[in-house]
DNA sequence: TCCAAACCCTTGGATGTCCTAGTATATTGC
DNA sequence: GCAATATACTAGGACATCCAAGGGTTTGGA
């Protein structure tokens, strides 16, 4: 992304849309558009915090759950749930972590269906030093103002909802 | 996804960080995973629309892309600086977009560099018909209320310029 | 003129995500 | 108690994204 461009490409495709006959739909188009963008921008500004650390936005996320969790294990299918991703994700994170030391495999002591992911106490103290680092370098410096970041949990919170993330 | 969470998990996490002494930057922390999640929705719900016309979303806003230049040709660079994404992505998807016969790359007339994806006529027709079908099955039915589009569209936009994907 | 620097695209490698089985363990129902 | 169904995790494959490197083409300054 070197050089910004000289005219914003999403507001384009809006005109573009519109110009086709479109128009009922062109604004939603630009908004969810702009959230993949949008998405895209800060998955880059959090990879680049994370990556002297050796981890991935991915890896992070796990490790940050269980470091919440007051045993320090979850379940995977647990982890997969609450991440909301597909739980062969989890397999692929949990692999790279437990080979990195920061995580370890156990059998759950009742279910022998289930695998408990156990933070190690190298996976805790990484977790914090990475959690310190996107707390001052991206999550401060969001670039949203503070009545915007309210904007944006309300409007999101109730699009998850609808779209079934919860029900509470 | 299966059952709805019981709670929201997002949520959750501000609480976390609010009770792990990070009250200053929670919020944001919310907003930002709210983005990544409802990012990942989103484009569950477009490749589900575009799987039958065997596109991806990447196959498809590139032919979206061709489809409003008035040529139906573009530079591989400048479709990569549109798209905003890394030029190896644009190599990958015509790579595709060609074996399936919907673009082909020809020479750019002047500068022995470049190379044009040019729109085929199959590729036109398909991009129109996945278009209809993205608007009414996922642009018309975002979820999203009229003023929160506006206000998705208002500050992201701010977000995005502000991060320098363009100066207009 | 000529060569170094800049630019363009592709290849190869690492990650992540999802989907489709396939294996192992639990639970249910008859 | 045993068979049928459900659940949990993993293996393999398809895609997408990025980075690093390499080979070809242009441009621009010495």
């Amino acid at each position: 992304m070197g050089t910004p461009l000289p005219r914003d490409p999403i507001a384009d495709a809006r005109l573009n849309w519109e110009r086709h006959g479109w128009s009922d739909v062109a604004a939603p188009m630009a908004a969810i558009t702009a959230i993949m963008r949008t998405q895209q921008i800060l998955l880059g500004r959090i990879e680049a915090v994370l990556k002297p650390f050796g981890l991935t936005f991915a890896r992070y996320e796990l490790l940050a759950l269980l470091s919440f969790a007051r045993s320090g294990a979850l379940p995977m299918n647990k982890a997969s749930a609450l991440l909301q991703v597909h739980p062969t994700s989890v397999t692929n994170a949990v692999d790279r972590l437990q080979d990195a030391g920061l995580v370890i495999r156990s059998p759950h002591p009742t279910d022998g269906r289930t695998t408990l992911i156990e933070l190690t106490s190298d996976g805790r103290a990484l977790a914090k030093r990475a959690t310190a680092v996107l707390n001052s370098e991206v999550f401060g410096q969001s670039g949203f103002g503070d009545q915007d970041v309210d904007q944006l949990i309300r409007i999101l919170g109730t699009f998850r909802r609808n779209a079934g993330d919860f029900s509470g």
